[in-house]
DNA sequence: TTAGGGTTAG
């Protein structure tokens, strides 16, 4: 036996450092790099590669960052795959921004850009709604010699049907295919879910039953975007037809579908409708969403049932569903309207120590105040909002300023632009005059 | 021995 089959080789090393890796036991792994840098054998650009997606498995990216720093100061040169998976895991955290400097980068360096990085850079953009750059990148793409792939094209046309460019969809959607790549289910949902959104229902209806005929496996989430344009359209019993539909084609309607058809029954009167298929939600074992709340909350206000549109409320805390901002902001608009701003004050400040901060909520109340032409009980409002400090008094003038201006009280809102109405009272909150807002309305 | 993507909501 030569000492070579004695002695690990760097393969054996790395082949190690993989399957720890692959385990996510990243402190063995970290040890025996440290065993490598120490020892005869000297890691390599797979190594630390290995390492590399380690650290981006278990979201330290930073981490990971910074072993390519380590890399150039030892000259050893990153390559492709050292880009690649650090831009993954910028792709998986949301940072487009890194995953367009990586790339930017790879550039520079002349090397040859993988077909992969363009699809994670367009589905990235696509995310962020960025359509004219994902564009721009799939140009880039073909032009560099890459091909097409589902992923960038779905990802595409969902971002022009998002844009309100269904046509532009469309488009891409022929060019898809001509390009032979078969859409699927996903990319059905997308191109429905973009015409739906842009009030053309009936030929989201028509791509519905051609997936019908063509044996294409309609999923929920098609079945969730069609149900909630049917619903936006008014045409709600279409809508519940769908609906029952689908279960009956073997493919449960989940909590989006039900949200979806829940707004559409409320959107079209039938709020009592809404309240069975809330309760028949529960009993199917789908769960209740902050959605789900939201809508049901907002239209018991609409309707003037404010008692029980609270009592949807306290039934969501009870249930340990976390209000969103546009859940308080569909709560408070209602208490406020209802008379009730204190309570819906009190609400916000019982929701702080478990943790949720709801930056736009007082905003919301005032502006809803101020639009239903109830300047008083605004002005009350933003005073108690100083009085207690919760906010700098600078921005909650601007605030009320904006709130008049929208509502269409002008002569108001530059009677308060041009008083000391909440000046004079600096942040510390030691004792200073302070002209209150309720001046504005007192005279 | 090292990198893998897309669709749903007030």
């Amino acid at each position: 036996m030569n000492e070579q089959n004695i002695h690990p080789t760097l393969f054996t090393y790395n082949s190690l450092l993989n399957g720890l890796v692959g385990s996510s036991f990243i402190e063995s792994a970290e040890r025996v790099f440290v065993a490598m840098k120490e020892g005869r054998i000297k890691p390599d650009v797979v190594t630390y590669n290995t390492l590399i997606k380690g650290y981006c498995k278990i979201g330290k990216t930073r981490k990971a960052t910074e072993m390519v720093r380590e890399m150039e100061v030892i000259n050893l040169e990153p390559d492709v795959v050292t880009y690649m998976t650090i831009m993954q895991a910028c792709y998986s955290e949301g940072d487009v921004d890194c995953c367009l400097s990586l790339y930017h980068e790879m550039e520079d360096k002349g090397f040859q850009v993988p077909s992969h990085c363009y699809t994670l850079l367009i589905c990235g953009l696509c995310k962020t709604g960025k359509v004219l750059e994902a564009y721009a990148l799939f140009e880039n793409m073909l032009r560099n010699g890459c091909k097409g792939n589902k992923a960038v094209y779905t990802a595409l046309i969902d971002c022009y049907g998002k844009s309100g460019n269904s046509d532009g969809a469309l488009r891409l959607f022929e060019r898809m295919k001509m390009d032979g790549i078969e859409p699927d289910e996903v990319t059905y949902g997308a191109i429905v879910n973009g015409l739906c959104k842009s009030g053309r229902v009936e030929e989201a209806l028509g791509y519905f039953r051609f997936c019908n005929e063509n044996a294409v496996v309609v999923n929920a989430v098609f079945y969730s975007s069609l149900i909630d344009g049917l619903g936006k359209a008014g045409r709600v019993d279409e809508a519940e037809k769908v609906f029952d539909e689908m279960a009956e084609k073997g493919c449960l309607p989940d909590s989006y579908c039900y949200n979806a058809l829940i707004d559409g029954l409320c959107k079209c009167g039938r709020i009592d409708d809404a309240l069975v298929l809330f309760k028949r939600m529960e009993c199917d074992g789908c769960e209740h969403t902050v959605y789900t709340f939201t809508i049901l909350i907002s239209e018991l206000f609409r309707v003037h049932r404010n008692e029980e549109a609270v009592k949807m409320w306290d039934l969501m805390i009870d249930k340990g569903i976390t209000p969103n901002v546009a859940c308080f902001r569909a709560f408070s608009i209602g208490m406020c309207l209802s008379g009730k701003v204190a309570r819906a004050c009190k609400v916000l400040d019982e929701l702080a120590p478990m943790g949720v901060v709801l930056e736009t909520a007082y905003e919301d109340m005032i502006g809803a105040l101020c639009k239903a032409g109830r300047v008083k009980e605004a002005c009350k409002l933003a005073d108690g909002i100083v009085d207690r400090g919760r906010e700098i008094p600078g921005k909650i003038r601007t605030v009320m300023i904006h709130s008049l201006r929208k509502a269409g009280n002008a002569d108001l809102a530059i009677k308060l632009m041009h008083s000391k109405i909440g000046i004079g009272y600096d942040r510390m909150r030691s004792v200073k005059k302070r002209v209150k807002f309720q001046t504005l309305v007192d005279n």
